[in-house]
DNA sequence: AGTCATTTATTTTTT
DNA sequence: ATAAATGACT
């Protein structure tokens, strides 16, 4: 221990020592924050703090299992197995399992991810017969969790008329009853949705006293990761947790918080100080991870945002390599530079792929960038975009398996009453609905008791609905005594999903058995794994709580060589040695979704700072001058983010000729120039940005970025001997007459007559007119 | 109730 | 470009 110790820097040493008391760490990216946290909690054990007594909060599940492993090499792995790690989500999932019951939710409730709750409230919408296009069920959801992160429960909601006017304003002035019904339907299924986890905690610990009262007295040090960004719900429920022993240690990075989107709110780590009582602040402020060119770079970047705290970032290692920028003409493109640089770069300087990330804002952009890596047969990881748990042919599997485990489960058993057919249609399902509500029983319950129903059913349907019941009791039988993966198997099987699958034959349809293969393999290995785990019993419920609240990082990765593909978001935490960040386009990074607030674009400049430190040795910033975006080539303009980079880091490569390739085959066929296949440069200065027109000072960059195209000879030689009336000559289309002349300079247009018999619109720039006359 | 063709929305980020 | 949603038809 005393060793370790000495292995750190005096910065982060202090907060290591300080047993006691409340205390902020400020940690700039790469300045070793998860070894501080790591050493922290380790020494607290050593002096004597029982492992049950810490309860620490982590980003991803993954973060928390491998800070566990490696407290678990300091102070043993018997030890460190007791201590409270995880998410927010995860930790107080497991807390309302045992004290849910409370709240009157039973133990083993469904936990809904987001697209149960869309799907609900979907459904609420089209039952309270509203229009699907004022009512977005995606808006609506945003809005409700929103709420759910502030604390508004529907009570407040109708108790606080500026709510319900903003609502009326943007004419929806029912979304309180959808609310309403939304989370009453949650709870007569037995279900929590994301926000509910934390809603749910926070009702708990404030409406039962004895209860706070159990887990303060239990989470005796608490420690708090990626501080920047909680919501206000997590911020609630750790204030509440900590107010009796008020030793509690937050850890993060204001520069770093990029989650305001989904209810993070940066000021609780600004107003920590405010919060809780005599706070130490600690600065780390040393960065070990990057040179000195990318420190600096992402320095001078986020100087340009207002709010912040005090910091600054340095360090102790080489200048390194300047950031190449890199302009490519199409996304195409853009993902043949990145390919082929990883592939030269891995080869000169004997690197692995794994040493290779490329970050993107958008998860669609992964697509170019995965077509060029299989061209150059480099190996990739994708991180994020549809997750392994979030497939169709997987939610299906265990949709069957949450019945099992909580019968009311409404989304999971609408979701494979009629999957595979089995003839309960729509029809059958609205009236099981309306009597569900007639009664005041869940769907499942109807059907079981629908022979005492007086339901208006035929028989055929209603025998139907019975061997699917008797089906379910079977799976439930089973699962009784026998583990989580026998279950699965069997569900797979009986139900005929994969019949169903193998009988559609398609490439699509084998790779969903496999996927569902993978999902039995999974399960079988979780039920091993938890055989290991003290408290864990490998049960169904766990294996489902495990799978709801999964993450992209959280997967295990296999230890196959390859480079890393995500979005920014994902990369927060990561590191790599050379980083492309490809798509630094104005629209794209910043979003155009992002753009409207300063606090957006504070927030995506904050991204973009997270994108650039994740870089340990070389950073490329790659945009493109048109893109495909909804199956159409949108022009693109370069990120601001690249003018705000201090110039002297940059290393701009944009090579002439990139654009010139092969002029005008379409116009000479087609006449009129396909603008869409190969973009004229317009001037600079016709689409300013939306903050304003840019500076004398910034046209000077973008100048600099984007040299106009070389004029073509052809134009030059033309350019005002041209005259209505001429005769000329075209090197394919022959002799012909100008009919007519159109605009001027680079866009000038003359209409010909051919001798040939067409008429057409040629663009002199391009076109390789002689003239006769 | 199921199948096929046509239209529509989707692309901001995620627990 | 593509998947999901809708609508017409069997």
């Amino acid at each position: 221990m005393e060793a370790l110790l000495e292995g750190l820097n005096e910065a982060q040493r202090a907060p290591v020592l300080q047993k006691e008391g409340a205390m902020m760490v400020i940690a700039g990216a790469g300045s070793g924050k998860t070894r501080v946290l790591t050493m922290r909690i380790a020494h607290l054990m050593q002096q004597g703090v029982d492992a049950f007594n810490i309860l620490s909060l982590t980003f991803t599940n993954k973060a928390a299992r491998e800070m566990k492993s490696r407290i678990g090499t300091i102070v043993g792995n018997s030890e460190a197995k007791n201590l409270w790690m995880g998410t927010f989500h995860s930790v107080f999932a497991k807390i309302l399992r045992i004290e849910g019951h409370h709240l009157g939710f039973p133990p083993n409730f469904t936990i809904y991810d987001s697209q149960d709750s869309q799907r609900l409230i979907s459904a609420i919408i089209k039952e309270m017969g509203l229009d699907k296009d004022v009512y977005k069920y995606k808006q609506v959801h945003s809005r409700i969790s929103s709420f759910k992160n502030s604390l508004i429960t529907v009570k407040a909601y109708f108790q606080n008329p500026e709510l319900m006017e903003a609502d009326a304003m943007a004419k929806k002035p029912r979304l309180g009853e959808i609310y309403k019904e939304y989370v009453d339907r949650c709870f007569k299924a037995g279900a929590m949705d994301f926000d509910d986890l934390l809603l749910r905690t926070n009702e708990l610990l404030a409406r039962f006293p004895e209860v706070l009262a159990k887990y303060q007295k239990r989470f005796q040090y608490i420690l708090v990761d990626e501080y920047q960004d909680t919501n206000h719900s997590q911020y609630l429920i750790v204030k509440a947790l900590a107010d009796r022993y008020q030793n509690i240690c937050v850890v993060g990075d204001d520069s770093q918080s990029i989650y305001a989107f989904r209810g993070a709110n940066i000021n609780n780590i600004l107003n920590f100080q405010r919060d809780y009582d005599d706070v130490q602040v600690y600065r780390l402020e040393q960065n070990y991870r990057s040179t000195k060119n990318i420190v600096e770079a992402a320095n001078s970047v986020i100087e340009h945002n207002q709010t912040k705290l005090d910091k600054v970032v340095w360090t102790a290692n080489d200048p390194g390599p300047k950031i190449v920028v890199h302009r490519s003409l199409t996304d195409g493109e853009e993902g043949r530079y990145v390919a082929s640089n990883i592939f030269e770069t891995k080869m000169n300087q004997q690197l692995k792929h794994s040493d290779f990330a490329i970050l993107y804002r958008t998860n669609a952009q992964s697509r170019a960038m995965e077509d060029a890596l299989r061209k150059r047969e480099i190996p990739y990881r994708i991180f994020g975009g549809l997750s392994f748990y979030q497939r169709k042919e997987i939610k299906d599997v265990l949709a069957y398996l949450r019945i099992l485990i909580n019968p009311n489960d409404e989304e999971a058993l609408k979701r494979v009453i009629n999957y595979p057919a089995r003839g309960i249609g729509a029809t059958t399902l609205d009236r099981l609905t309306i009597a569900s509500k007639q009664y005041n029983r869940s769907i499942f319950e109807v059907m079981e008791n629908i022979q005492h129903l007086d339901i208006n059913i035929n028989n055929s349907t209603k025998n139907k609905l019975y061997n699917f019941v008797n089906m379910i009791h079977s799976f439930k039988i089973m699962s009784e005594n026998q583990d989580a993966f026998a279950v699965a198997e069997t569900v797979a099987r009986k139900t005929g999903l994969l019949q169903e699958l193998k009988k559609d034959g398609t490439p699509e349809g084998i790779a969903r058995i496999e996927n569902i293969e993978e999902l039995l393999n999974g399960m079988r290995d979780f039920v091993e794994g938890q055989k290991e785990i003290a408290d864990a019993t490998g049960s169904l419920t766990e294996f489902l709580e495990d799978v709801a609240l999964a993450t992209d990082m959280d997967k295990e990765v296999d230890d196959i060589d390859r480079v890393s593909l995500m979005t920014i978001h994902l990369a927060k935490g990561l590191e790599f040695p050379y980083v492309y960040i490809v798509g630094m386009e104005e629209d794209l990074f910043p979003s155009g979704m992002s753009m409207n607030t300063r606090s957006e674009l504070e927030e995506e400049r904050r991204l973009f700072y997270v994108a650039l430190t994740r870089a340990e040795k070389q950073a490329y910033l790659t945009y493109t001058e048109s893109r495909y975006r909804w199956g159409k080539l949108i022009d693109a303009e370069p990120s601001r983010f690249i003018e705000e980079i201090d110039e002297q880091f940059l290393d701009i490569q944009t090579p002439m000729d990139t654009y010139r390739y092969k002029p005008m085959i379409d116009s000479d066929i087609f006449g009129e120039p396909d603008k869409s296949k190969l973009r004229l440069k317009k001037p600079v200065s016709g689409t300013p940005p939306i903050m304003g027109k840019p500076s004398e000072e910034q046209l000077r960059k973008l100048r600099k970025l984007r040299p106009q195209a070389a004029s073509a000879p052809q134009t030059d030689e033309l350019n005002g001997k041209l005259q209505k009336g001429m005769h000329v000559e075209h090197s394919r289309f022959g002799r012909g007459q100008v009919l007519n002349l159109e605009g001027a300079g680079q866009d000038q247009k003359a209409e010909i007559q051919f001798q040939t018999g067409g008429i057409k619109k040629l663009l002199l720039r391009f076109a390789k007119l002689k003239i006769l006359d």
